[in-house]
This record gives structure tokens, C-alpha cells and sequence, in this order.
RNA sequence: GUGCCUGUAGCUCAGCUGGAUAGAGCAACGGACUUCUAAUCCGUAGGCCUGGGGUUCGAAUCCCUUCAGGCACGCCA
């Protein structure tokens, strides 16, 4: 067993279902069709550690008032044998579930018999999922929309590695298309004025305005020499671009790893050109009636996908558009390679693009329920309360790289995992330079820090944390003991969840919550100076609770210190 | 104009596969350091869940509509 909440939910399940059944038989109920029990943990406390609204959902079929279906199904339970003490019906028709106490310390062993790996579970039973995100055009340096979807799609992977899935991480470099072209041209101008000046060349209107264009350029005429100046422009762009992409690949990476972010594939675009992919995946689209070619350009006709309108696949000039290649990438992703569920991380500003991926995957026989795209809203800087606006072009962007300078990665990735994927972000600089205790990462470390520097103390003094078999668990019974308990065992329950709604910001939440029991816990139940039981009883309460607060850091990629 | 996202406490947000008295964190106010870390705790106050209508035993949650903000609608990516 991995997760308590869940075995007790089950068995609530089958209890409760049994009951019914059972009053079908003796002809209490009328026959039908049971289609599930709903249980739930009680917002409010005191209605029980579960509940469930089986009554309320039954009444019709039955044909009582919901508090009488309720009543009945609770005399018939069978509770032996199960962690329930006692069932109760509750307001309009709820049955609130009362658990024996031996439920929390069964919880509390399982945390120190797993360790580092509490929290774990088998839910995704191994199935291959890919989690495709940040893939930055790699024409410059990372944004904040790509620290936001970084800290998001790393920790959504690591959600699913706990969650018991075989992830794969990977970043779609963009080294072909258009934009190359653009980068190209950008270098190529930047180069010739550098050597010539300003006005030899005029800066192409839709390039890169960045200060790390001319960047580049200089870097390559330090490394290089001007020689390449007397080539042919094609020759110009094409070597710089190269040049210069490599440079972006290598400080990208550092970047990342700087956030802790550490990518297992970097799939190139350029190679799906170079494989034929491309050229098949669009020859399969021709041959089963998917395209219409009209103005000189290839579509993916709008009527055989089921779309709103017909998207361009092949440019009249004979170039394929990034659609295209991203039609053959997902293509290489689920039949290539086999991924059983693949989940990208788009800003929400490509949502139009969510529907007509989708249906290329149906025209190429993917089960598009297998593509889960995650939008996320893109992040406003706030600096001196004004709105600073993030362009790569406009070359006053902050980077990542300048954002872990300033706030570091703990607060960084917490706080681009407090807030759910779809809710607007506004990054307010001043704030997350101050590092107050605004800062709810502080909070959270400030508890493991807090544990640890007692453990050690108390140790000192000869107190150990002993084995869960020596603890006497029937002294923990005040409030602040029996919430921080449920709390800790909730933690493999919380990663099905976030794992379901690929929401890690569930577990940050988790965190605040538990750090704030513990906090609560710290402050009403001493230990030092306790008779010996219970001081044995609080601090191995103290030690799952470090446990478990230091798995979800480590998890989340936020470091668990041990003294600050 | 069409489509997508968002609207909940002063601020930032949870809650949204319908459930019980709508929850946190900041900020505000009042308390707690001779006692294991006061980066902490305890308490108080704060709400027409944008407005309106519908569905039903029951709506912040589902449906319709209004208003407000963001985004997308290119042979860009």
C-alpha cells in the first residue's frame, strides 16, 4: 500500500455499495443501477474524515427523502474489518464517516517505512508520457513566458514521475523555418554594421531587435575575424546563424539548468526535414484526402479535418509552415516512438493552434485524447507599479537568467507554481526582489529548517527520534497533533490529484498548508521539557512531518534547507 | 465581428465532474519571546462569488444572457 487516503476511500466504496445492494435484495430498494460513490474529505471539520452523497444521488431512483436512504444504508453497513468507527447521517442527507485513530498512525508508519520515497504511487502504472514544454525559439534568451511554462512543465513531469509514469522531457528546438530566416537576416545586418557602422545597412523591419543579436555578431568577428563579410549574403547568414544558434542552444541550456531544469531529449526541427518525415506525414495527408491545393499553396482542407477554416501547409514558394513540421514532430512522437500520452505546454497566447493540432492528429489516426496541451497565461512584469512590457525584440526584456540573479530559483519556480496554469500572472520585480516573508517559500523552508535545527538540538540532549514501534501514538490526540497527522497523510492523495488535473500548484499549496500545521503544532505542543513518551510521540510526529515537507521540495526542485 | 481564457475579501488567488455555515495567504487591527528558530503563533475584522434569468431537493460551480479585462483570428511561429 502507497496511499491511505485512497485505500480508505475504497473501502468506503465498497461498503457503501454493498449496503445498497444488500437492501435491493431484501426488497428495501428498488432495483437499479448503482453507477459510483462520490467520497470526499469534508471541507469543514467536524463532519468526519469522509463523507459521501450517495443518499442525495439515490433519492429519485429510491423514491424516500434523502436523510431516510441514508439511514437505511447505514444500518446496513458492514463495518468490521475496516478502518470505520462509526457512520453518521448529516444535513441534507450526507454520510459523514468517523475513522478509527488507528488510521493516522498507520499513516505515520507508512511515512517512515517509505522514506524519501512517501508520496510515490502506482497510479500512472508506467505509461510512457512525454512532456514537451518550454522549446523556445532559440533565436535568443529565455523570457519570463518561458520561466512560467519552464517551472510548470518541469514540475508537471516530476508530478507524473511521482505519480508513477514514465516521463520523458524534451525541448523542440526551432532551428529551421522562417524565424531562421529572420535570424539570419538579423545577424547579417548587425554583422555589416559592426564592421561598417550604422548606416552601412538598414536593420530588416521584422528582425530581432535584441542587444543579443549584436552580441552575437561581435562575438563571431572576435572568434572569427571579418573575412566572412566578403561571401555572398546567403553564405553570410547561413554561417552566423549557425554560429549564433549553437551559442543560444548552449546558454539556454546553462539557464535551465540554473532553474534545474535538465531536459533528456533536444529534438531538433531541421532533422525532420533531413528524415523525410515532413515530406511523408504530408503525402499521407494528400493520399487519404486531407488537403486542397488552391492559390499555389498546399491546405489542410478545413472540411476533411473538421476545422474552422483551411491552414496553410506548404507556402506557394515551396517552404512548409511551422504547422506542417508540427503536424510531422507529433506525428514522430506518438507513432515513431511510442509514447502512450504526450502533454505540450503552449502560452495561452497559441490556443488557436489547440484545435487544429488536434485535428491533424485525428487525420493521421491519433487518438487525440492522448494530446493534452496545457495553456498557460502569459506573465506581466510589473517594475515601480508600471507595467514593463517583455519583448525579445525590443531588447529591454528580462530574462530568466536575470530573474534568478534577482529572486533566485526557489522563489522563481514557487512561485510560478502558486497559481493555477490558467490564471493571469502578474510578476510584480520590486516584490520578488525584496525577499520578504511575503514570499510564501520562506514560510514553507522556514518549517523544514525549524524541524531540523530541533532534531539536531534535542539530540543533543539525548533525545532521539524513536521507531514508530516504540511510539506511543495514543498521546497525540490534540487538535493541532490530529490535523497535522491527516495532512501528512493526505500527500500521495494530493499527487493523484495534481497528477489528474496537471496542476503542481495543488502541492504548493500543500506545502503552505502543512508548514502552517506544523507551524501551529510547534507553537501548542512542546517537547522539550515533556515526559519522555510524549516527547518521543511529538518529536517522531516532528520528523514524518520534515519527511514529508522535504519530499515535496525536492520534488518541486525547491531546496529544503536545514537552518536559515 | 468570430472564437478561447478570466471575473470570488482592500490585494493576490483556492474552491468549478452541482452539496452542508464560500476558504487561504498578504495587507489592517489586538495579543504572545526568562521556555525546542518570533522568518513563528493566537485572535478580530473583512463577501449582492460582475449584473440578470434558467435548470432542481440544492448553484460560486451547469445552461442562456449582460457587463468588464486579457488573448487569438497571417502563405508568422
Amino acid at each position: 500500500m502507497d496511499n491511505i487516503v485512497d485505500y480508505i476511500k475504497t473501502q468506503i466504496e465498497t461498503i457503501v455499495s454493498q449496503s445498497v445492494k444488500d437492501l435491493m435484495v431484501k426488497g428495501i430498494f428498488p432495483e437499479f443501477e448503482l453507477t459510483g460513490v462520490n467520497v470526499e474529505i469534508p471541507r469543514e471539520k467536524g463532519r468526519g474524515e469522509f463523507s459521501a452523497n450517495t443518499a442525495m444521488q439515490i433519492t429519485k431512483k429510491v423514491g424516500k427523502p434523502p436523510r431516510m436512504v441514508a439511514e437505511e444504508i447505514i444500518k446496513n453497513m458492514k463495518l468490521e474489518d475496516s478502518y470505520i468507527e462509526r457512520v453518521e447521517c448529516a444535513g441534507p442527507g450526507f454520510m459523514n464517516f468517523y475513522l478509527k485513530k488507528d488510521w493516522l498512525t498507520d499513516a505515520l508508519k507508512l511515512i517512515e517505512e517509505k522514506g524519501a520515497d512517501y508520496g510515490k504511487i502506482n497510479f500512472g502504472k508506467g505509461k510512457r508520457v512525454m512532456v514537451e514544454f518550454v522549446s523556445a525559439n532559440p533565436t535568443g534568451p529565455l523570457h519570463m513566458g518561458n520561466a512560467r511554462g519552464g517551472a510548470l512543465g518541469d514540475c508537471i513531469a516530476s508530478v507524473l514521475e511521482a505519480a508513477g509514469y514514465d516521463v520523458t522531457r524534451e525541448f523542440y528546438v526551432n532551428d529551421a523555418g522562417n524565424q531562421m530566416e529572420i535570424f539570419g537576416r538579423s545577424l547579417e545586418a548587425r554583422f555589416i554594421q559592426e564592421i561598417r557602422g550604422e548606416d552601412a545597412v538598414e536593420f530588416p523591419e521584422d528582425g530581432y531587435f535584441g542587444e543579443d543579436i549584436k552580441e552575437r555578431a561581435r562575438e563571431y568577428i572576435k572568434e572569427y575575424g571579418q573575412d566572412l563579410i566578403k561571401q555572398p549574403s546567403e553564405i553570410i547568414r547561413k554561417t552566423l546563424a549557425d554560429y549564433a544558434l549553437e551559442k543560444n542552444l548552449k546558454s539556454i541550456k546553462e539557464a535551465l539548468g540554473y532553474y534545474g531544469i535538465n531536459f533528456d531529449v533536444w529534438f531538433r526541427e531541421k532533422s525532420l526535414y533531413e528524415s523525410g518525415a515532413i515530406e511523408d506525414t504530408l503525402n499521407y495527408l494528400k493520399n487519404n484526402g486531407f488537403t486542397v491545393e488552391k492559390d499555389g499553396a498546399l491546405w489542410l482542407s478545413a472540411e476533411a479535418a473538421g476545422i474552422e477554416k483551411d491552414e496553410v501547409l506548404v507556402r506557394a514558394n515551396g517552404l512548409c509552415t511551422y504547422f506542417a513540421a508540427d503536424i510531422a514532430y507529433h506525428r514522430n512522437k506518438f507513432v515513431d516512438r511510442g509514447f502512450d500520452w504526450v502533454i505540450n505546454l503552449w502560452g495561452a497566447d497559441h490556443h488557436g493552434h489547440v484545435a487544429r493540432m488536434k485535428a491533424a492528429m485525428k487525420a493521421l489516426e491519433i487518438d487525440p485524447d492522448k494530446l493534452d496541451i496545457v495553456l498557460f497565461q502569459l506573465v506581466r512584469l510589473y517594475r515601480n507599479g508600471e507595467i514593463a512590457r517583455m519583448s525579445k525584440r525590443t531588447g529591454k526584456s528580462i530574462s530568466l537568467m536575470d530573474l534568478l540573479d534577482e529572486v533566485g530559483r526557489d522563489a522563481a519556480r514557487f512561485f510560478f507554481n502558486l497559481k493555477t496554469s490558467g490564471s493571469h500572472l502578474d510578476f510584480d520585480l520590486d516584490l520578488a526582489v525584496s525577499q520578504s516573508n511575503e514570499n510564501p517559500v520562506f514560510y514553507v523552508q522556514y518549517a523544514h529548517a525549524r524541524i531540523c535545527s530541533m532534531l539536531s538540538l534535542l539530540e543533543g540532549e539525548g533525545l532521539r527520534v524513536p521507531l514508530a514501534k516504540e511510539v506511543d501514538f495514543s498521546l497525540l490526540d490534540s487538535k493541532e497533533e490530529r490535523e497535522l497527522m491527516t495532512k501528512l497523510a493526505e500527500l500521495p492523495e494530493e499527487i493523484k490529484s495534481s497528477a489528474v488535473t496537471l496542476e503542481p500548484s495543488r502541492l504548493t499549496r500543500y506545502l503552505m498548508d502543512t508548514a502552517g500545521l506544523f507551524h501551529s503544532f510547534y507553537n501548542a505542543c512542546r517537547i522539550k521539557g515533556e515526559k519522555k513518551e510524549l516527547a518521543e510521540a511529538r518529536l517522531f510526529l516532528a520528523a514524518q512531518t520534515k519527511t514529508v515537507l522535504g519530499n515535496v521540495l525536492r520534488l518541486l526542485s525547491i531546496s529544503a534547507p536545514e537552518r536559515m
